[in-house]
DNA sequence: TCTTAATACTACCTTTTAGTAGTATTTAAT
DNA sequence: ATTAAATACTACTAAAAGGTAGTATTAAGA
């Protein structure tokens, strides 16, 4: 019942090159900054490259930026691209997928939690969460 | 963000047997019953045994029932033997643990829903799992 | 042009989770 | 007593997640 360490990092990369408005980051200052493993860390901002969330430029000086406005970019795409999924339909005890004519038996207590969980992760950009009084 | 097999299997298996009402149910039909591979499925059983959910008859006839009433079980408790942690103060970006004063970006979007997800599985038991509506 | 600092690619290793196999032990029924 | 049907124990294998190593490519700057 968490979230997986790459999409945690994912996350946290984001955010952070986030609040540098444009500023371009490079892997060996975020590995440092943040504390993940260099050659992990890199592996991930590739995938989030090809994803399409940040460019890269490459060659000395090069580094990172957002690919788009920090609003648009939600927790939840982040999630869904790192397969650490909140699927409306997924069922929670694995009996394949549900409705609400067939359900689990844990399905009503569930419902509302976990609505409500994807929505507040729905509704998160990368603006939402700037800020200098965090934890990185 | 979801349960390890490990748990939902053992969420499955402790529903139907509390809901056989203390007739002992055998690992053999457990496994049809609810289509789980029987050799994980005994190996989840004895855990389930040790850490006292269920008790089990040995020998021809045996099986397992509940250790305590249906009532007493709750989720949380399964969660937590299986290390599926829902825990007040981790932190939803594994950056260590967390209280309000030193906290991640993602803190105040995440509190409520996780209280709500937490509270959920505390106050929910084996028996408000109990019917035959549900699938198994 | 050469060096250096950066990203990208390919392949591997390690740890954890999931699942399997075989044997030993227990006990009711015959 | 013997058999059969059940749980318990030990050890292994497979797959997924987490992490590492080395090399290739790109491009600014001296
Ligand atoms: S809880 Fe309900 S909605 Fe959720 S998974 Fe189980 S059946 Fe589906
Ligand atoms: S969200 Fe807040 S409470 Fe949750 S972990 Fe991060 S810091 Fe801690």
């Amino acid at each position: 019942m968490e979230l997986s360490n790459t999409t945690q990092y994912a996350i946290r990369m984001l955010s952070y090159i986030a609040n540098s408005h444009g500023k371009l980051q490079n892997a060996k200052e975020l590995s440092t900054i943040l504390t993940i493993p260099y050659k992990f860390l890199t592996k991930i901002l590739t995938q989030l490259v090809k994803s399409e969330f940040i460019i890269s430029i490459r060659g000395r000086e090069g580094g990172y930026k957002l690919a788009k406005p920090a609003s648009e970019i939600m927790v939840l795409d982040i999630l869904n691209q790192f397969g650490d999924i909140v699927k409306e339909n997924q069922c929670i005890l694995g009996i394949g997928t549900c409705d609400s004519e067939n359900k689990c038996s844990l399905h009503d207590q569930w419902v509302i939690p976990k609505e409500m969980m994807i929505k507040m992760f729905a509704q998160t950009s990368l603006e939402n969460l700037e800020g200098d009084e965090f934890k990185i």
